[in-house]
DNA sequence: CTTGCCCTTGACGTCAACGTGAGGTTTTAG
DNA sequence: CTAAAACCTCACGTTGACGTCAAGGGCAAG
């Protein structure tokens, strides 16, 4: 009974990368760089448990925040203990902060490109010698153009 | 009397690298890419107006923003100009959605990252759990662990 | 048994923003 | 005038997260 349990609960690679939402070739790169495990049938097919979907979403995420595979190859082991030795605690310290960084990074360049926005949708001559000096006056008389 | 101000005030790529902060190799592969132009000594070698800091800056902005050089180069002459094709605008608004939408999913992932923090700095049985189950059982039992 | 889909490993391709010499010329400092 | 520093143009190397093709094996249905 628990073999069928097993059975309806268990899956391979194809239908974990449809539930997950990445494709195999991702899994199999994971696999690759130590960062997802599967065991294998007889003929050497990956199986995966249910809970294999969850950590694919997570790892996505670490990936979204912009960390690398090795990265995440040192973190989830901890995750997974639910204990991390302080080094690590450090650098995980730092990529929150390199993170919170890049946001604010970005918050600036979007603030930049809403000024390229408002400048070209609206051509008036003032507004555009203000938006271009506060650009540091970039497309002065052209130099450099 | 012009000619010296000039002299002055124009530099070669080694000297835009170093008031931009960039490379010289960033310098040549912008204008490579057409979003950095540069006039030339009889010899050959590029020489800059003092505009050119900014411009470089404002490139990096960009880039920061993750735009690609393609698009730079899209963008550039219409800050020039002042004004830019309806179609350009809303690919513009698009960019911008992408960068407010990038900033959202790293605000989530640095949750999560924060999740991974508390856990780890904090090995409380019952915290775990909350976080694990927060985590969508990332590391339940072990399954595909 | 065969059709057909899913799976396997292996290995090369991609894209972007440069880095890094090679090999030679130009400019500058002493 | 000479040596060092800076510049020039190729042009291949790097990094990361996969895409993609090749050449096969496994397995449920008809």
């Amino acid at each position: 009974m628990v073999l069928l349990d097993d059975s309806v609960v268990e899956m391979r690679i194809g239908e974990l990368a449809a539930r997950a939402g990445v494709s195999t070739r991702a899994l199999r790169y994971y696999e690759e760089q130590g960062i997802l495990h599967s065991s294998r049938t007889a003929s050497g097919q990956r199986v995966y448990g249910p809970s294999a979907v969850d950590r694919v979403r997570l790892i996505q995420h670490l990936f979204s925040a912009g960390l690398a595979s090795r990265t995440i190859a040192l973190i989830l082991p901890c995750v997974d203990t639910g204990h991390a030795p302080p080094e690590m605690l450090l650098s995980l310290h730092r990529e929150r902060d390199r993170i919170s960084q890049l946001m604010s990074d970005l918050e600036v360049a979007r603030g930049r490109l809403d000024e390229v926005i408002s400048m070209t949708e609206n051509p008036d001559e003032a507004r555009c010698e203000a938006v271009r000096d506060s650009m540091g006056r970039t497309s002065a008389i052209l130099g450099a153009g």
